[in-house]
This record gives structure tokens, sequence and C-alpha cells, in this order.
DNA sequence: AACAAGTTTTTGACAAAGTCCAGATTGAGG
DNA sequence: CCTCAATCTGGACTTTGTCAAAAACTTGTT
């Protein structure tokens, strides 16, 4: 695994102060909120602007080095595994949210049964649940 | 199909003229964001509030009478096409949203190959990619 | 047909997540 | 070491949605 400052010059993209504490936020916290990862920048360089942050991830985010993540009723999160084929199980109750591989094959349901003309280029899949914890004693 | 007002007696939900023009705006325009349905609403009745649209969206996907859609960078929408399995797919550049069936079966990708100790109830599926008028004259 | 009781709706303030903009700062290459 | 373009800062602003209290309505009953 390459340092952040490596990946960025591989990607083309500019090496700053920023880009490096928030790659290395990220890798630390997956699923991190773009709060969260300010938070988390903040206490390893100082300081950051919100901006800063927003732009990094967006940056990033096009560069396919994160993945986006933005579940109903929550803020974005994001996380470093690209290029794998995974998705999200999510728990209603406390929004825990953890990878799961999909059960059918490397790109399942990728297909879908009519086009309607459009070109597909992704096919994201959110499962949603209870996780043990909120489950507490029950069942 | 029924009535609205008989759909909303039927689950026990006391008919309010707010309550039936949202289900009849719903019916006229799929995919509707809380905004726009709130717009048509006005054209029919004349007034009703935010809040009120809000609440009714609310009761009413409680009692799966409506589906919520969530989609990634754009505001929820609603839906009546309810008790089926579909799924969506969006066009990134316009937002045009179509409903689609999935490919495998009936509850297609409704197992995660790991469940963590979840308890799932949903599997959310969206597909992204580009709709014929964007793609203009592309290949 | 009218009444009581409990829900809904209205109105307006508020909160969270993100975007926009102008100016100061910084990284990268010469 | 220096210059230029790209990035970062800071703050105002927008959008989407929630909260709370008072007024209006539905429903079921008499």
């Amino acid at each position: 695994m390459s340092e952040p400052s490596d990946l960025l010059r591989e990607h083309g993209v500019p090496v700053t102060a920023q880009r490096v504490a928030v790659l290395k936020a990220i890798a630390a916290r997956p699923h991190g909120t773009a709060d969260a990862i300010a938070e988390d920048v903040r206490a390893s360089i100082g300081t950051i602007s919100k901006q800063a942050v927003y732009n990094v991830l967006g940056v990033l985010t096009e560069k396919n080095l994160l993945r986006r993540i933005h579940p109903a009723g929550s803020p974005a999160m994001y996380e470093d595994r690209v290029g794998d084929n995974h998705h999200h199980l999510i728990c209603r109750s406390c929004g825990t949210t953890v990878d799961v591989d999909c059960a059918v094959g490397d790109t399942p349901c990728l297909t879908a049964a009519q086009s309607h003309g459009f070109e597909i280029d992704e096919a994201e899949v959110v499962y949603w649940g209870t996780c043990e914890v909120c489950r507490g004693g029950k069942s």
C-alpha cells in the first residue's frame, strides 16, 4: 500500500497537507462523514476549512481514490475501499455501516431488466436492517 | 384502483383534503419531490403548508401507501408504486428517474453474503447512468 | 344534527449539509 | 530562489427538512 502522497502524485493531484491528512483520516475511519473527517484532520494538522474538506473529497472521489456513500437520512460518507465490488449494510436505528460483498458473483444486479435507453455505469446496493446491538435481547 | 379517500380510510388514516390532494399529485407525477408535490397540490386545492406535505408523506410512507426514494445528490422523491419489487435508474446528468424491474427473480440481491449479525429487511438498488437525451448524439 | 376528543394543519423559527465567492496562501517547476 | 496557477480560508447563503404551539378539522357518539 502506497503512501498517501505518492498516491496523489500518481493520479496527477497536487500534494497538499490537507489532502494527505484527509486521506489518512479516511483510512483510519472508514465510512466517516465529511464532518467527522474534518474533525479528525483538525486533530492531526490543527485546522482545515469545511470547504477544503469538501474540495478534497470531491476531487478524490472523481479520481476514484475514494467512494462516496450517501444513504437516505444521513450525510454522505466516504471510504477508501475502491475498485472492488462491495455494498453496504446500514442499521436503521443507529446508522452503523458495514461493508458486505454481494451474494451473487462479481457484479450482481448490474444488469437491469430494462435499460430504457440509459447507459448504466453503476449499480448501487444498500441493505437496510437492524444491527445486533440495536435489536438488543430480542429474538 | 380505489379512490384516494377510500384508500386512506382502509388504512385507518383520517381523510383530509391535503392527504387526498397529495395522493392525487403523486399518482399524476411519479418520482416527484416534496417540493414539486407541494406545488401540484397548491395548484389543485389552493394552498398547503410545507409541514403538512412532509407530514402526509411521512404517514403514508409509514403505512406503505407510498415509497420514498432518496438518491444521493437530490431531495427525496415519492412514488405510489408499492408492493411490487422494482428499483430505479437515475440519470447522473439530468436526474430523470425511471422504474426498472430487477433482473433476477422477485427479490434480487436480498441476501447479502455476510449479515454481520444484522437482520436485513430491505435491499435498495439504484442504477446510475446517462439517459438517451443527455448522451445526445454520442455513440 | 350537533358535540366532544383527539388528530391534523398552519405558521414561523430553527438545524444540518453543502455550495458560492473573493481574497490570502501554498505547491510545483524553472 | 521566484513566479504563477491551483488550493485553502472564512463567511455568507441555499436547500431540505424538523420542531413547537395554536387554530382547524375528522371521526364517532349521542
